[in-house]
DNA sequence: AATGTAGACAACCGCCTCTAA
DNA sequence: CTTAGAGGCGGTTGTCTACAT
C-alpha cells in the first residue's frame, strides 16, 4: 500500500542526544546531504527515529545556525512578523537566517510574551490588553496615556500599531493587509523579497535604538546581527580554540569545504563549537 | 551548604498535508 | 482512487542550570 515505515519503533532511542550520536549524524549529513530522513538513522548507525534525526539536525546541529539569544533587532522582527503571521513559527523563522522555528518559539514563550504582557500588550492579538478588558471611558483614557510611552521605548509600536492594531487573523480582513498576508502564506519567495525589504528599515531602526552595552566575543553572540552589520571576527573569537583539536571527531570527513563555502563561517564555528563545549561539559 | 524556585531550551508528541505505492 | 508513511509544524513537556532563600 503506502510507504514503508520510517522506523520500526522497536529499539529506537529517545531523550537527549549524546556527543557520539551528534558526531554520527553530522558526519552523515555533511557527507551525504539531507535527502531521506527515514534512511538516515540506519545509514548513520543511529538508533533513532528519522524524525528525531531531522529535528536534531535542523534545530541544533546545522552549521549555519546562530547560537545565543536573539538580538533586539531580531526580536523586533519576530514581534512584527508574529503580528502578521501569528504562531506560524516556521514562516517567521524563515525570515531570520540562522534561527530555527523551535528557537524562536522558545524565545517567544520565555521572553517576548512576558515582555509584551508587561507592557500591557496582548501577545496573541498584539492589541493593548486594557482595550479588551476595560470598556469604561476612564480605562480608555488610561490606555491612551499608556500608548505613547510604549512608543518612546522604541519597540513594539512600529508596524502593527501604525498600520492597524488588529489580531493576526483580523489583519487579513483589511484589503492591503489581506493581500500581503495572502502572499506571505502562499509564496515564500515573494515573502523573502517583500518582507525583508519591508523590514529592512525596521531592523536598522532597531539597531539604532539598541544602545544597550555589548560585550565583544561573548557566547550570547548579541552582536551577531545578520545582514553583515556586525559580525564577530574569526580571529578575535577565542571560542574557536577548540577547533585546533577538532580532528578527533573527524573534521576531515565532514566535508567542511562544502559546508563553509555555503555558509557564514563564524556562525558555523560557533554552532559546532558550542555544541562541542556542551558535550565536553 | 542545602534546598527550593524560576528560567531556558532541547526534545517529544500529535496532528496535518503531501505524495508514493 | 485509496491508503498509509514521510515530512513538517506547532504545542507541550522534561531536564538542566542559575539564582535566591
Amino acid at each position: 500500500m503506502g510507504r514503508q515505515p520510517c522506523c520500526d519503533k522497536l529499539g529506537v532511542k529517545k531523550g537527549p542526544w549524546t556527543a557520539e550520536e551528534d558526531k554520527k549524524l553530522i558526519n552523515f549529513i555533511l557527507t551525504n546531504g539531507q535527502c531521506c530522513w527515514r534512511a538516515v538513522p540506519k545509514l548513520a548507525g543511529l538508533r533513532r527515529c528519522g524524525k528525531s534525526c531531522r529535528l536534531r539536525w535542523t534545530n541544533y546541529l546545522r552549521p549555519d545556525l546562530k547560537r545565543g539569544l536573539l538580538t533586539q533587532a531580531e526580536e523586533q522582527l519576530v514581534i512584527d512578523l508574529h503580528a502578521r503571521l501569528g504562531n506560524r513559527w516556521s514562516k517567521i523563522a524563515a525570515r531570520l537566517p540562522g534561527r530555527t522555528d523551535n528557537e524562536i518559539k522558545n524565545h517567544w514563550n520565555t521572553h517576548i510574551k512576558k515582555k509584551l504582557l508587561k507592557m500591557g500588550i496582548d501577545p496573541v492579538t498584539h492589541e493593548p490588553l486594557n482595550k479588551k478588558e476595560s470598556s469604561s471611558p476612564e480605562d480608555q483614557k488610561n490606555l491612551q496615556q499608556q500608548e505613547p510611552k510604549e512608543g518612546n521605548n522604541g519597540d513594539l509600536n512600529s508596524e502593527e500599531n501604525n498600520s492597524n492594531s488588529s489580531s493576526p487573523t483580523e489583519n487579513s480582513s483589511s484589503g492591503e493587509e489581506s493581500l500581503l498576508l495572502d502572499r506571505i502564506c502562499s509564496d515564500d519567495s515573494l515573502m523573502m523579497d517583500d518582507l525583508w525589504m519591508d523590514h529592512e528599515n525596521t531592523l536598522v531602526d532597531a539597531l539604532l535604538w539598541d544602545t544597550t552595552p555589548k560585550v565583544e566575543g561573548t557566547n550570547t553572540n548579541t552582536n551577531n546581527v545578520d545582514m553583515g552589520l556586525t559580525v564577530p571576527s574569526w580571529e578575535d573569537n577565542n571560542n574557536y580554540a577548540w577547533l585546533l583539536d577538532f580532528e578527533d571527531i573527524g573534521v576531515h570527513d565532514f566535508g567542511f569545504n562544502y559546508c563553509f563555502n555555503e555558509i557564514d563561517h563564524s556562525n558555523a564555528m560557533q554552532t559546532i563549537g558550542s555544541e562541542r563545549k556542551g558535550s565536553l561539559a
